[in-house]
DNA sequence: TATTATTTTTAGACTTGTCTAAAAATTTAT
DNA sequence: ATAAATTTTTAGACAAGTCTAAAAATAATA
């Protein structure tokens, strides 16, 4: 059994890895968990001795395959209780991070596998993320930055790489929700901004709200 | 703010002191937390700086008026998740406590009042325990032991007194629920058993199950 | 490649919550 | 009312998880 705190390690260990192929750095965990470089070598030979890791001293640390499955349960808890905040208690999706983060170190199979079936066995969380399965398989989806979209192309917007409040809150405020689907009517090579159409409406994006937005190609007009 | 730990002490101590008036003593708050004395004792000592107790030595311990708030405010979260537990997920009434008792420490006004609203606004918990309402008020509710009733007495099933996984395990296999009409059809002298009827059934069951039964008397056949 | 800069680890300390064993206070019983 | 039994508190220790400051290893640069 893992505790709360190793648990974050192991989800913070685990996204770092999806990012960099290869070792994950002392100080990008720190960083990550908002804590000291000291102490993550300290939890690191803790979770080493319980090898969910490997770890070797100054070369970074990798998840053993016991490591990944624990962390992928706590990211497949996390995503269905942001599902379950947003469908049926009526939470914004700018809202579930703080409470998921509590609700996905609630230990109780029946619980996750009840809410999982309540929930219609989602696939995705309300920013697109995909929901490991019981195994704690991901399911790839492919998508691109909305950035690296050509002038007329278009898309069905299907998550964020950025999800922190505001972002999403910005979002909500120019009517950007998931599902939508968005055309590139023009790319300004002054600033990179695009003008966009969303639904029915034209908007101007920054280079920088493109940038974290994905997109599921759509062929056709 | 509360640790979880605290939480739980007080949780304790507002439990202990609806059946004892006057205060709580130590040993007490021990057993119930499966702990030492001595551990009490250093934590009764903080949560009475906190100002959530008050604390004389030797001499046990009660709520204040915002210990008391905190402590409903714990039990309310809890009896609330039962009843998700139970109505949405699908769970027994004996299967939930467990859960309970971790769902009970997360902290979000919003969802437990989300919640709250999802769930109908429930008053009671799967065992009959009433569920404090937002300022932490206990609905009072008129009911007497089984064991107390008279021959020819009958009454609706509102509760038990012991909430254990085997004690409920066992209604379940009698057929004993909440809301079901229970009349006693003879009391034996010899061993102090009930012969009662439930719905259309008649069954025997011993002195020590109808002292765990609470009915809400039902005056008329 | 030698030196500087950065990253990582070690050493030692602190907090929270717990424990055991012994001392002090209170209660019970003779 | 004094002695015995019980309860409660104190003192000191421990584990988990974190921190700071200093040392060691690695990486970058001239």
């Amino acid at each position: 059994m893992f505790t709360l705190s190793e648990e974050n390690y192991l989800k913070a260990i685990y996204h770092l890895e999806l990012g960099n192929d290869g070792g994950v750095s002392t100080n990008a965990i720190a960083e990550k968990l908002a804590t000291k470089a000291s102490s993550v070598t300290d939890m690191v030979k803790k979770l080493s001795e319980k090898e969910v890791v490997l770890y070797k001293k100054y070369k970074g640390v990798t998840l053993t395959v016991l490591g990944k499955t624990v962390a992928a349960s706590v990211v497949r808890k996390h995503r269905l209780w942001e599902v379950f905040l947003v469908e049926k208690l009526n939470f914004s999706w700018h809202e579930v991070h703080e409470v998921a983060e509590q609700l996905e170190h609630i230990k109780s199979a029946k619980l996750i596998n009840q809410l999982d079936r309540f929930l219609g066995f989602p696939t995705d969380d309300p920013h697109g993320d995909p929901i490991p399965d019981k195994d704690g398989n991901l399911k790839i989806v492919e998508k691109s930055l909305l950035s690296t979209l050509s002038k007329n192309e278009s898309g069905i917007c299907i998550g964020v790489d950025d999800s922190s409040s505001e972002f999403l809150q910005f979002l909500d405020k120019k009517g950007i929700t998931l599902g939508k689907k968005i055309t590139i009517l023009d790319k300004e090579d002054f600033d990179d901004s695009l003008s966009i159409l969303i639904g029915d409406k034209k908007l101007s994006i920054s280079n920088k709200i493109a940038s974290n937005l994905y997109i599921r190609a759509h062929t056709g007009q």
